[in-house]
DNA sequence: CTCGGTGCAAAGGGTTTGCATACAT
DNA sequence: ATGTATGCAAACCCTTTGCACCGAG
């Protein structure tokens, strides 16, 4: 089985890709392509969903997705959680403890599964927003 | 603020709830609302999702999603993880031993988050399909 | 009798796909 | 010159919404 299509080097991907990177949220493919349109004027949503979809296939980014059918985009692709702020939609990277990550993973594994990966999303108030606005929770 | 909308329990709340109840899987609304009419042949999908949201409002079952963007039905409302196969896409339910969940929710709090609720998943392998069929995994 | 629920179908909205053209190699 | 990537737009698909009718309380 060997690699058969020439994949090419395009604007595009190098835009999509420095666009995730540089973002400091975890954008949307819709950010990605209002960023995008920035720098080259003319690049199409299809076209960034191309190569958004390529980029996680060649494991340079990642893929997130809270619940809301809409996937979010990660530049980070080491070992984190997520926590998303129900308020102002944050979504912050945490890097959890190893230990209890892996006692969390032993434990599973003992069950007779193999597991390739793993998703630990935590949902509540961030700090700025408990502090302003406790009360109006945002549905979801 | 009281409550003011004086909710009715129909045949086809019931019959939707004792699907997901019975259900050894978690289903979509589809399956739902498939099981729901070989009981209320009439039934239809909008009602499936109306009721399903209702279940869910009050806390009567559990919504799931695997980055998939299909919404995922668990009668199961206490606190628990999920292993997701690859392979053959079996979604089963883990209770994790509370004192590594306990751990790793406490590590999160200490960055000054609040914590509602939180979800764990991991992907691999499922027991039986690891035997049988190593190789051919299931893409995404 | 009331008004919330149902069934049906159309609309929404994020993502994917098809196709002629552009362009990286 | 070759064939992959692009831009555009239509198609997809799960879910939500609108509306006239039904039926639980």
């Amino acid at each position: 089985m060997e690699q058969r299509v020439h994949k090419r080097t395009t604007q595009q991907l190098q835009v999509v890709y420095q666009v995730v990177c540089q973002s400091c949220s975890h954008p949307t493919a819709d950010d990605v392509y209002l960023w995008a349109r920035r720098i080259l004027l003319r690049i199409s949503l299809g076209t960034v969903y191309h190569n958004l979809q390529r980029l996680v296939d060649e494991g340079k980014i990642g893929v997130l997705s809270f619940g809301d059918r809409i996937a979010r985009y990660d530049p980070t692709t080491v070992d984190h959680a997520h926590l998303v702020c129900r308020h102002c939609g944050l979504v912050q990277d945490v890097v959890l403890d190893p230990r209890v990550l892996g006692a969390g993973l032993k434990f599973l594994t003992r069950s007779g599964y193999t597991i390739f990966s793993h998703s630990f999303v935590a949902y509540g108030l961030c700090p700025a927003c408990e502090k302003g606005c406790s009360g109006t929770l945002q549905t979801v």
